[in-house]
DNA sequence: TTATCTCCTTAGCAGCGCTAAGGCCATCAT
DNA sequence: ATGATGGCCTTAGCGCTGCTAAGGAGATAA
């Protein structure tokens, strides 16, 4: 009597609820028990709402991509300012929760509001110059080193979140063999391969190398 | 009687054997007790030689890294060349087992032989005048490209051995939307996300862009 | 012969994804 | 008002997982 009625569940609510719970407990702690417990109910109930498990990550995954919000590129803007916008709005997405890169490795397929997303912006690609396939292939790419990199970002920050000089030591190893650990020199030097800075640097490699790719296509 | 005894095993054991099994069965179907049944022994068995699975599967991960037989350049290699050819080795070395992309995604660390082969690698590149923090981006920037590519393709080879029509039913509902589909025409002109081609076109946008940043950090 | 160390076995725990069967409750046709 | 229907949840439990505790067989060393 005291309890007021939970309103009834959806499939929403189960990938939001999860993708919040994810955050705290991290991809291996999310088990359907957990989450049902969360939404306070018995985990069979969930099945009412989904048929596996892997439809529900599959949902989350989805809905980070979509809340990247990306998209053809806005009025005047050039290809690669766009890119680049696009590229980071991405990368702050699978950021935005604990695992969100391997969230998204792993899911099967995308739904189709997100397949209609991309082709538009190949579309945008061609009229900016590129051919179709070459469009395809910039915007592969950009996907396949941002899913890379961040999955190493991620994976490192909960490393050292078990043990914090782990990665000193391994360094610290190399050091005493004497060699002369030009790993070190460049770490010294600011060239850190995790965060900001290394993203950027990896995505500006990858624009300008498109630019090259472009020229050779379209000669003149 | 007849049975002849077995050798005792190793941890060296496990990792081979389970690096055969995983073909066989996947990652999700490797389990511990199926790898023990497979090396004739009881699962308990098992961690007299590994801690934990995860310990397993870090052995897997590097094992896969070092059979790529990566290192420096060789004599009179261009560092275009050699970043070309260590690509390709390691990209083979993932395709040569099923999930290995998977594997060392997840891995949580290197052991010191690798970490040492990293280093001479960045030494190697220093002396093509690269700056050291250059050189392990530029290094780092090929992996996250190479391992994000090599994912997606086994993911999706999975997928598509699971259901082959799946790829081309969501192509076909963007037809049915009667919208222009750009990425079918792409398809069509020969730009598949997957396969070799894509690859070397990523690859080679990455070393365009290389020697892009390589000419603005040394400029004479 | 006795003690020790290595490598394996038997037994079992807590937890997993998931299913079968049934109960409660709102809606709707009679 | 009553009986039927269907949506949404529960209880019970299956077969599996990674992993541990305790002990036993066989080689080696004292």
């Amino acid at each position: 009597m005291s309890e007021t009625k939970r309103p009834a569940l959806s499939r929403h609510t189960l990938i939001e609820t999860a993708l919040r719970l994810v955050d705290q407990v991290g991809l291996d702690g999310l088990t359907v028990r957990r989450l049902a417990t969360e939404l306070g109910v018995k985990s069979p109930a969930l099945y009412w709402h989904i048929r596996t498990k892997q439809e529900l990550l599959d949902g989350m995954a989805d809905a980070i991509i979509l809340a990247a919000g990306m998209g053809p590129p806005r009025e005047g803007e050039s290809w690669q300012d766009w890119l680049t916008r696009r590229a980071h709005a991405y990368r702050a997405s699978l950021l935005a929760h604990r695992d969100g890169a391997r969230l998204v490795a792993n899911a099967a397929g995308l739904s189709p509001a997100t397949i209609r997303l991309f082709d538009e912006e190949l579309t945008a690609l061609v009229g900016c110059g590129f051919t179709p396939a070459l469009a395809l292939r910039t915007i592969s790419s950009c996907t396949s080193y941002i899913n890379g990199f961040v999955l190493r970002e991620q994976a490192e920050r909960q490393e050292s979140a078990d043990d914090p000089s782990q990665r000193l030591a391994a360094v610290a190893a190399l050091l005493e063999r004497g060699m002369d650990a030009t790993f070190l020199l460049a770490i010294r030097e600011g060239g850190s391969t995790l965060g900001d800075e290394a993203f950027d640097h990896g995505l500006r490699t990858l624009i300008d190398g498109t630019a090259t790719a472009l020229q050779r296509s379209t000669p003149h």
